[in-house]
RNA sequence: GGGCGAGUGGCGGAAUGGCAGACGCGAUAGACUCAAAAUCUAUUGAUCGCAAGAUCGUGGGGGUUCAAGUCCCCCCUCGCCCACCA
């Protein structure tokens, strides 16, 4: 899960001071260290027992991706921290849950391998075992009867299950769309996984690639993504970088007409005619607005023959680059076959409730099954169609449901699938259908209310308008030129590009096609734009150059008019319909009232924002700028994604695309073991090539079918580990419900949590780097099982905690480039690994980030040599305890259970040091009182505390010992002292016996020397008592 | 451009609005030692002063308060994350 990256050379590292400055009185911790660890293993000591009765606490780090590196010492910081936090809660009575294990799959382990030319499989598991010694080494009390591995086939048999259930619920679909494409490690790749325009992996730029993608639908989870953040416990920071990613916006869509006039050619169906349906009503509406209109009767309605039909029609009608063609039933089949005839391609058809198929419902006897031959020459169709919108009534009662979408395969362009008014598209009135006969550019926006300063539309450059304009080039676009080589620039800058140089506004005007603002009915130009981006929203936007900044460096660029329509209510004047361009510097953002805006003006913009959206028949609709995950890898070392593909049911049911689910019985679809696995480059997977592994049986038909090729990306396995960590061996389900519901339901207090019943674990420790991918990956996974009664409640972790980079001791990133890397294994040879655990936590605040200071690591290492020394002087027996001592024994108790609670554990160390310093001083200390002192540094140093606890005498593990209770009632005090201030300023202080009053202790300060010297001469107007604390004079 | 966080001795860092600098590192001096290391003891924010002590001091500027590192406003610097999202 980590984002180190593998290196090719041996890891130089950076030197720490030798470890001849240990000679002396010190301990030996090497015999110490090796010692316990093999008896903590032998017995077993840390392993988790599910039954126990103790309150459950889910301690989690998040597992590592074993790299070719090694551990970091970032990684054992972390690591250090939670095994500190769950040995602190055994302690104090808890059934604590601390699991470790390997995320494994990955491009990293691949391009690794393939460097070094040995299979990913065997690399990984040498990379594990080295994890996995290093991680012993500085005794973490991990439950290693847990360990899990995603690569393992019993593990990721359940990502498959996981991802048969998404696709079951249809949250998992192939897609065609774009995506990123990393041309270096020849891949696809998800939003999340880039930096910058870059590969978050090889820094190489990212090109958008069109290929067959599985893909998640995440979004469907976008609104509980973000509302459900409010309920967790995790830094504010990865809460507010989630909220950003899932980038709620609320607005409204409108349509924005557009202003060319059309020749609309209308043909009626099957035994129909000009004057049925709703052809009377279309042909007036679009009259209307302004278009032309011929609705024509076709010859032999009832028997037709299609040679007199389309001779009829070519006739009768001059197509051109303006006609849009309009067949209903056998008329859109008419059309299919007047564009095969046509020489030059018209503006757009509109195929309503046709077919190309003789499928049709309940008649078997249809005549025209027999008399016209169902041939197409679709790429000629194609060719002239223009834009082409598909009309699919979802009730239909003749034509076969699955005719529209036969005929996107055929021709591509939209399906639009509605209820009609009467079955078959046969009513009067058709709405849907008027609405899609009119061209018109739909956009997205946050501010309605600024809709009548909306003075040009800008388009994405990947448009589908200008996509069409490209292929059908109409005569009444002046500029064709320009637009080409506009859109040939843009498609040659990258990402980086568009977004840098200073994000310089460029764009190209359409000359010869222009929109209606629907809101005053204004005449627009239309641009396109490369800071408009394709795949949000519309790919469009309305231009409102006075009220967004974007919009009036644009509008400035390109000397495009700019027209005020909010001003703030303080500065309305009669003149503020002029202030406009002279007076405004930047765009105007702010709240206000409207101006320039017909029946609207005077209305305050928050409540125009409804009204208007209302006024121009738009919706208002929420957008969000998480997109869906991009869900293939289309490379080797990956869990198989879960699916065949089968040609033999796509004949039978070409709906269904031909798409197989592994049936849950034949899971794990095991990764094969090959030679060769190099990426192909071709977007296939290398896998495509393992033919006796693609061909298989198709499940449903029993014919030959293909394996999706396709495996998923890294983030799969880690998606839902923590749930396995519960039940790891479970052969029969991921993990059984009751110790989910155990382990993750709502309602342990150790959760501690305000709102009840998300549930999710207790504390998760991890890097920062996952705020926007593992943890909102997880999340999505998370609800998804929640929906299916599989986890117990709506989170995965309650409770989130980052752990600080480490940096080098030059305050640069840890990196073999700096030779700048400290060596854990270095480090627990020379000083030990209570030395390095207790470095890591005293070296500052745990969530901050801060540099390794290699003599700083000695100083704790002097404190665990004057511990081993205290030990010497520990009294046979229990000895009477002074009573000083006693106080700061309970105030050390109580500090160190906060701190350890709190995550500071550098305070944790420096009160356990101020102890160790005061016990010091004794000639000799009491057995128990050195006893507890042990107890509350065994969390920090496990292994010197069981080595001198067991010299004690003690036969118990100390890690199985109770921790010291806090006892108020201990702390004794005598006397304290009185601070007095004058004016705020420290001037004197003494000391006085427990219970003095009030006015005592102003009548002792009163007395004192130095206050006499201080206030001669003044009067005090008032004194101010802190009980127990100060006093302080005010002087008038 | 937006969001989050942070600025305190020579260094890492401590401080429920109540003695700024706990604890540790480093440094200086001393003890031990033939010597060194280790260990122990003392000192260690700055300035002035023989001293007692005084003054200044938590990025800068204002404010609230008897009292501000801490709360409020403005500004500067650094770090991290996101970024033409309409």
């Amino acid at each position: 899960m980590s984002k180190v990256k593998i290196s090719k050379t041996k890891i130089k590292t950076a030197k720490i001071s030798p470890a001849t400055k240990l000679a002396g009185q010190n301990y030996p911790h090497q015999k110490i260290e090796t010692k316990w660890q093999k008896v903590w293993a032998e017995k077993k000591i840390y392993q988790t027992n599910d039954k126990s009765s103790k309150p459950k606490a889910y301690v989690l780090d998040m597992f590592p991706y074993p790299s070719g590196e090694g551990l970091h010492v970032g990684h054992i910081l972390g690591y250090t921290a939670t095994d500190i936090y769950s040995r602190y809660l055994r302690m104090t009575g808890n059934n604590v849950l601390h699991p470790m294990g390997w995320d494994a799959f990955g491009l990293p382990a691949e391009n690794f391998a393939l460097k070094h030319k040995v299979n990913p499989a065997v690399s990984t598991k040498k990379n594990i075992d080295n994890f996995r010694r290093q991680i012993k080494s500085i005794g973490l009390s991990y439950d290693w009867s847990r360990e899990i591995n995603t690569t393992n086939p019993d593990y990721y048999r359940w990502t498959q299950w996981i991802f048969l259930q998404l696709y079951k619920q249809g949250l998992a679909y192939e897609s065609y769309e774009p995506i990123n494409w990393c041309p270096s490690c020849q891949t696809g790749l998800a939003n999340e996984d880039l930096e910058d325009g870059k590969c978050e992996r090889c820094g190489t730029v990212v090109e958008k690639k069109p290929m067959r993608q599985w893909v998640l639908k995440i979004t469907n989870y976008a609104e509980r993504l973000l509302t459900d953040l409010d309920q967790l416990k995790w830094p504010e920071s990865v809460k507010e970088a989630q909220r950003n990613w899932i980038g709620k916006s609320e607005g409204a869509e409108i349509d924005f007409p557009l202003a060319n006039k059309r020749h609309y050619v209308l043909l009626p169906g099957f035994a129909s005619n000009s004057k049925r349906s709703f052809f009377p009503w279309l042909k007036r509406e679009l009259e209307a607005k302004g278009h032309s209109v011929q609705a024509l009767d076709l010859p032999d309605a009832r028997i037709p023959n299609i040679a007199n039909q389309i001779e009829a029609v070519l006739k009768q009608v001059k197509f051109g680059p303006d006609t849009i063609l309009v067949g209903h039933s056998w008329g859109a089949v008419v059309a299919l076959k007047i564009l095969e005839k046509l020489k030059t391609p018209i503006a757009g058809t509109i195929l309503v409730a046709g077919l190309i198929e003789p499928a049709v419902k309940n008649r078997e006897s249809w005549p025209l099954r027999l008399i016209f031959n169902w041939r197409f020459t679709w790429p000629k169709i194609k060719k002239n169609a223009g834009w082409v919108k598909i009309l699919r009534d979802l009730k239909d009662p003749l034509i076969a449901d699955n005719q529209g979408l036969r005929i996107q395969q055929e021709l591509g362009g939209d399906l639009i699938e509605f209820e009609a008014e009467k079955a078959h598209v046969c009513g009067k009135v058709e709405p849907v259908v008027l609405e899609h006969c009119l061209e018109k550019i739909k956009i997205f926006t946050t501010r309605p209310d600024t809709l009548f300063g909306a003075t040009y539309l800008v388009l994405a450059p990947e448009h589908q308008i200008i996509q069409n304009l490209i292929r059908q080039p109409s005569k009444k676009i002046k500029n064709l030129p320009a637009i080409k080589n506009y859109l040939t620039k843009t498609k040659k800058r990258t990402e980086i590009e568009r977004t840098a140089e200073g994000r310089d506004k460029t764009g190209v005007k359409i000359e010869g096609l222009e929109a209606i603002n629907p809101a005053n009915g204004e005449i627009i130009p239309i641009y396109i734009a490369d800071y408009v981006l394709v795949d949000y929203g519309f790919g469009a936007i309305m231009a409102v150059p006075a009220h967004d900044q974007r919009d009036w460096v644009f509008a400035k660029k390109f000397k495009l008019p700019i027209k005020l329509v909010i001003w703030d209510r303080q500065k309305l004047t009669d003149k503020s319909s002029q202030i406009v361009e002279d007076v405004l510097e930047q765009a105007y953002v702010g709240e206000g009232i409207l101006v320039n805006s017909d029946n609207f003006s005077g209305l305050s913009n928050q409540k125009a924002k409804i009204a208007i959206t209302k006024f121009v028949r738009g919706h208002l609709v929420t957008k969000y700028k998480l997109r869906d995950w991009v869900f293939s890898r289309q490379r080797y070392w990956g869990e198989p994604i879960p699916i065949i593909h089968c040609a033999n049911c796509v004949l039978n049911n070409p709906v269904g695309r031909g798409i197989v689910p592994v049936p849950e019985k034949d899971l794990p679809v095991k990764l094969p073991v090959v030679k060769s696995y190099a990426p192909t480059g071709t977007g296939e997977s290398p896998l495509a090539d393992i033919t006796n592994w693609v061909r298989v049986k198709c499940p449903v038909c029993g014919a030959w079918a293909k394996r999706e090729t396709n495996t998923m990306p890294q983030w799969a396995g880690s998606s839902w580990y923590y749930l396995r960590f519960i039940d790891p061996t479970n052969k029969k389900f991921l993990a059984d419900p009751k110790k989910l519901q155990a382990w993750l339901g709502a309602g342990s207090p150790l959760r501690n949590l305000s709102q009840a019943n998300i549930g999710g674990v207790s504390m998760y420790v991890g890097g920062v780097e996952h705020a926007t991918r593992h943890l909102i990956y997880a999340r999505f996974w998370h609800k998804f099982l929640f929906d299916l009664k599989i986890a117990p409640g709506s989170e995965p972790f309650s409770q989130l905690k980052n752990q600080g980079l480490v940096l080098g001791p030059d305050g640069r990133k840890m990196s073999k480039r700096w030779s700048n890397v400290i060596n854990p294994d270095d480090v627990v040879r020379d000083y030990g690994a209570d030395s390095l655990r207790l470095y890591e936590m005293f070296m500052g605040p745990f969530e901050q980030s801060k540099n390794w200071n290699s003599d700083n690591l000695m100083g704790v290492r002097r404190f665990l040599d004057r511990v081993w020394r205290l030990s010497f002087k520990v009294s046979k027996t229990d000895i009477k305890i002074a009573s000083d001592l006693e106080s700061l024994q309970q105030k050390t108790i109580q500090k160190v259970s906060q701190d350890i609670e709190n995550f500071s554990f550098n305070t944790a160390v420096s009160t356990l040091m101020i102890m160790a310093n005061n016990l010091e001083l004794a000639e000799t200390i009491s057995r128990s009182l050195f006893k507890d002192f042990l107890k509350l540094l065994a969390p920090l140093a496990p292994h010197l505390t069981e080595e001198l606890w067991s010299n004690l005498g003690e036969k118990r593990s100390i890690h199985l010992a109770t921790w010291p209770i806090f006892e108020p009632s201990k702390i004794k005090i005598n006397s304290f002292k009185i601070i007095i201030q004058i004016n705020g300023k420290v001037r004197d202080s003494f000391q006085v016996e427990v219970g003095t009053s009030e006015a005592e202790i102003k009548k002792l300060a009163l007395l004192r020397p130095i206050i006499i010297q201080w206030t001669k001469d003044q009067k005090i107007s008032r004194m101010v008592y802190v009980p127990d604390k100060l006093l302080n004079l005010v002087l008038a």
